[in-house]
DNA sequence: GAAATAGTGTCTTTGAGACAATATGCA
DNA sequence: TGCATATTGTCTCAAAGACACTATTTC
C-alpha cells in the first residue's frame, strides 16, 4: 500500500458467513431474518460489523459464527470466501463486507433462545431459484459460497467435513450428489475414495445398522489434496469444430 | 449482516495488487518502494487506500494499476485474491487490505516519470526464499497470489493473459514451465493444449522468425475452463532450481 | 551437410465410467 | 425366501507420460 492521501474513510467494515449443511440430502445454508430496516423481515445472512478493538477478521468470522449461529466454532471447517465492496450494496452507505464460508455436519434447528432464534436452514435450490428473496448482495454471495464448496470437493477431503465424525462411503457420496447435484455411482465411487491415499481411515471393524448389508465406517484422514481428484461429472458438453 | 451496535470503526481499507509478469523465463512481481514509514526504503505492493467517494473496490484496483503500474488496465486479467485484516499487520492502525491478483504480458521496465518511477520487476524467487524483505503481509500475500496463479493455470486459460496476443505453443509452455518451476515436455505438451476444445484458435497461415523450424501462431480461443485440464505435476516430487 | 526447434506417432500405465456379479444384513 | 444395500470384479475408453521419429528452418 502507498502513502496517498485520502478522505477519511467512511467506510463500515462486516463479516458475513455463508454456512452450508446437508439436511435430508439437500444442500441448505442458514439464514437469518432482518429485524430492521434495511431489508426489514428480509432473509439475510447471518453477519456483523466488525468490532475495532482489534479483532481480526476471521476471529470476527468465528464470534458471528457462534452468536448468531450458536454453533461451536471448533471443529468447523471455516474459510475466506471474498469480499464484497460494491458502492452501493448497502442503502445506509458504503458497507465492505468479508464474507466466509462455514460447513457443518448435520445440525439440529437452531436454538431458540439465543441470538439464532431468528435463524432457520433454507434448501438452497430456493435461494439459486430467486424463489426466497435476499437482502442486499447475498443472493450473489451463496452462490460463489456453493460454488467454491463445489470445486473443493473435487481436490480436497470438504466433503468429510459435512459428516460426523465416523461415516460411511455412502454418506460421503450423499454429500457428493447434494452438492454437486449430480448422482454418482456407488460402485466406481466407492472404489474411487478408497483408493486415494490419506483420504478415508478405517475404522476397525465397525458397521452401522441399515436395511441392507452393514457399511464399514470411516474418518477423515490427514490427506488435505486428494491425488487423485474426485471429478466432478461433465457439467459443460462442448466440442470443437476444428 | 445484522443491527449489532458497534463502535465507531477506525478501519482504514486499502487495496493492494500483485501484479505478475514473465521476464527472461521467469516469474516477476511488480514492487514499489516505501517512500514513508512504517517500513521506508522497503519494498512493497503497489496499492493505496481506498477513495471513499463511492469507488468500487475492482474500480480502485484499476485505478491503482494504472497510477502506480502505469499499465493499460483494459485487457489485464484481474481477479480478487483474498482480503487481509490481522489486527496488527499496520502499525499505524487498523488497515484492512483487499488484495487483487493481476496477470500481464511481457513489460517493459516501468515508465519514470510517473507514480510508477519508484517501481520494478523482481523475481518472485528472491521474494519467497526470504532475500528480498517486504513490507506488511506482503510476502504472504504475493505468497498467495503465485499459488492461485499456479492453481488457475490447470484449469483455465490464465497462461494466455501472460502471453502477446499471438503466441506460439512454445510460448505457452515456457509460462507454464515458468509458473509451476517444472520442466515439461515439449511433445506431449504440444498435443495437450491443442486437444483442449476452445483454448487456442489457430491464426491462420502465420509463422515467426527463430533458430530452428518456423511455429504455428495462435490467439486465446472462449474456452473459460480447460476440458481436459492441463495437470500440474506431481510437485512433491522434483523442482527445479536455477 | 549439422544444429536447432516444431510437430507426429506409438506404446505403456493409469484412471473414469458402465455394469455384472457376489456378500451380508433385515423383513 | 426375497429385498435392499454394500463390496468386488471386469471391461472399455480416454488421458498422461515416455520417447522414437519426421519436418522445416538457419548456419
Amino acid at each position: 500500500m502507498t502513502d496517498d492521501t485520502w478522505s477519511p474513510p467512511h467506510i463500515l467494515l462486516a463479516v458475513d458467513l455463508v454456512i452450508l449443511t446437508l439436511r435430508e440430502t439437500h444442500l441448505h445454508v442458514l439464514l437469518v431474518e432482518r429485524g430492521i430496516e434495511p431489508y426489514r423481515g428480509c432473509a439475510a445472512l447471518p453477519g456483523g460489523f466488525l468490532h475495532n478493538d482489534r479483532e481480526g477478521l476471521l476471529a470476527a468470522a468465528h464470534r458471528e459464527l457462534d452468536e448468531e449461529a450458536d454453533l461451536d466454532a471448533t471443529q468447523l471447517h471455516l474459510e475466506q470466501l471474498g469480499t464484497y465492496g460494491d458502492a452501493n450494496r448497502d442503502p445506509r452507505g458504503r458497507v465492505v463486507s468479508v464474507t466466509y464460508l462455514a460447513i457443518a455436519p448435520r445440525l439440529p434447528e437452531p436454538t431458540a433462545g439465543t441470538d439464532a432464534a431468528r435463524a432457520a436452514w433454507r434448501p438452497v435450490d430456493a435461494i439459486v431459484s430467486g424463489e426466497l428473496p435476499l437482502a442486499f448482495d447475498h443472493d450473489v454471495i451463496i452462490a460463489d459460497g456453493i460454488e467454491r464448496a463445489r470445486s473443493k470437493l473435487e481436490h480436497t477431503p470438504l466433503a468429510t467435513a459435512f459428516c460426523e465424525p465416523v461415516f460411511t462411503i455412502s454418506d460421503l457420496q450423499q454429500v457428493y450428489e447434494a452438492v454437486w447435484g449430480v448422482d454418482l455411482d456407488p460402485r466406481n465411487f466407492y472404489r474411487k475414495v478408497q483408493k486415494v491415499p490419506n483420504f478415508l481411515l478405517p475404522v476397525d471393524a465397525e458397521r452401522r445398522v441399515t436395511k441392507g448389508r452393514p457399511a464399514r465406517l470411516f474418518t477423515a484422514g490427514p490427506a488435505t489434496t486428494l491425488h487423485p481428484p474426485i471429478p466432478r461429472p461433465d457439467h459443460t458438453a462442448s466440442r470443437q469444430g476444428e
